[in-house]
DNA sequence: GACTGAAGGCGCGATCGCCAGACCTTTGAG
DNA sequence: CTCAAAGGTCTGGCGATCGCGCCTTCAGTC
């Protein structure tokens, strides 16, 4: 995260660690006053919001987007095993891309075993039957592990209250009925984890927001590579899902302050065995 | 947001409203009698988290992203009036990119008012004494301005339940004499709208977590421009304290269920003025 | 058995954003 | 007066992306 050990820091307020306030008025007074103050070299401020503010652009191209995306999708099941996608010329309109760039993106998720593809008429780029579901996580993703955390919890806590909100009956069913079928693979963890996502995905979806879901299946997708490094007793898959049942009733019964804690409960349980395995804060 | 009325979708399950669970396991029955299955086009489903995988590649420009990160930074207050900013050679190395294009981002934000340069010894680049602190919301954030709200929903009351699970008791005294603050500042909106935003960037600062300050100011930033189009009577800029004295008594005594209670409740509430200055949902 | 249309598999040249410097100009501090 | 620190300018080059045309494969269809 480049710490930025530049002393050199002079934005960011005259000195107090308060943020600054009261100098904010616009139309402040002393106009010229300010113009030559001394305004010395602050000492080095405790982070704050500035490191936000200065921190590295990243500026990820459309092929490495793209590559994400895609890659994503397949490893959460969002986009499961022999299905079809869009025709090339069909999809890159879709994403807003020239061919050849989703080519690369296409030939690469081919090269790692996501994607195949055939040619001639009816054929199309289809997911493998049985792609990688996993990929070791980045050394950037496992270095900060805990900030990934944060952010799921974050993001799925906020869900559940929105949920919680406006929880239509119909889908929270669906989402009993994947209750009932995750109880019946406890002992088959893809499938389960699977079910699992699928469950979480759908509480996004019933906000009815699209970049909540966009946001959600972003930092499952990293936690998924995390997840994948550490066992997953049955006992544990169980308990897990016992939690999914008292969250859904906090959300059907429209309690949002009990759905943001049983959702918090449940994340945490994770983030209690990845302390375990995962050394270094 | 492109709603795609291309009826060519093929990718996304075998046709049950039901995401797609039973046929996830690897190593599936059935390898080859798959290949060439019929696997017709589907009906159009309802929309579903694939619209999120096929949505627009974005891909912003490092120019975009800074002209985007600096200038909310500026418009939240985070750099103050009169700020100066680290010497354009530091800073263009602190944000990873070339000083030709940090320019280019610094000579727009000096054409649109935010920033200032001085040449010479001493000088530099500062925040201008009185810079613009709104400017009009986007076509596409003001029709989507549902979905922005959702977004600051979900962060802020996520941000709530972690801090509250974090609450650090010196940090807490420093929000709550930001209370203090804006209570004083009821007939002065603008400085009162600055503190209201550092005391919420302050509790994204407690959570301990870079990600979610960043990803705080960046909604925060949708969020203001669509604040400014709204008024904002004495009286209902008062009762928005009481909730953020309801919401810090929460979190220090670690209640995160209250925290997002009071946070979803706080929120909402200029979500409901919103409503009514925004026609069309 | 030939034909056709829908798909993937190339290969170009043009463009644009961005980088990496070197160099100039201004101006306060010592 | 000198100098160092800052902003202002220019140039060349590179890589990602675009846009487009053309080829190859191959299930249907006639």
């Amino acid at each position: 995260m480049t710490p930025g050990p530049s002393p050199g820091h002079t934005a960011g307020g005259d000195g107090a660690a308060r943020p600054v306030v009261s100098e904010l008025t616009p139309s402040s007074p002393e106009p010229a006053a300010r113009r030559r103050a001394p305004r010395p070299t602050l000492p080095p401020e405790p982070a704050s919001s500035l490191d936000a503010v200065f921190a590295p652009v990243r500026s990820q191209t459309a092929f490495e987007e793209t590559v994400e995306r895609l890659g994503t999708a397949i490893k959460l099941g969002l986009l499961p095993p022999g299905a079809r996608l869009p025709a090339e010329r069909e999809l890159c309109s879709m994403l807003g891309i020239a061919r050849s760039t989703l080519r690369q993106a296409l030939i690469a998720l081919g090269q790692s075993g996501h994607l195949h593809a055939l040619r001639g008429r009816g054929g199309g780029t289809f997911v493998a039957d049985s792609p990688p579901l996993t990929s070791p996580p980045s050394p950037d993703v496992l270095a900060h592990w805990r900030e990934v955390c944060d952010e799921r919890m974050v993001i799925e806590v906020g869900i559940a209250v929105l949920a919680a909100e406006r929880a239509q009956p119909e889908l929270l069913d669906a989402l009993d009925r994947l209750v009932v079928e995750i109880d019946g693979l406890l002992d088959d963890y893809p499938s389960q984890r699977q079910a699992d996502i699928h469950l979480h995905v759908g509480l996004a979806e019933a906000t009815g927001s699209a970049r909540l879901v966009t946001a959600l299946t972003e930092t499952q997708g990293l936690m998924s590579d995390l997840i994948a490094l550490i066992p997953h007793p049955p006992e544990v898959l169980a308990s897990s899902n016992v939690q999914h049942r008292r969250l859904l009733a906090a959300v059907r019964r429209h309690d949002e302050a009990a759905a943001a804690r049983e959702m918090a409960a449940h994340l945490r349980g994770t983030e209690h065995i990845l302390a375990g395995f995962l050394p270094r804060t």
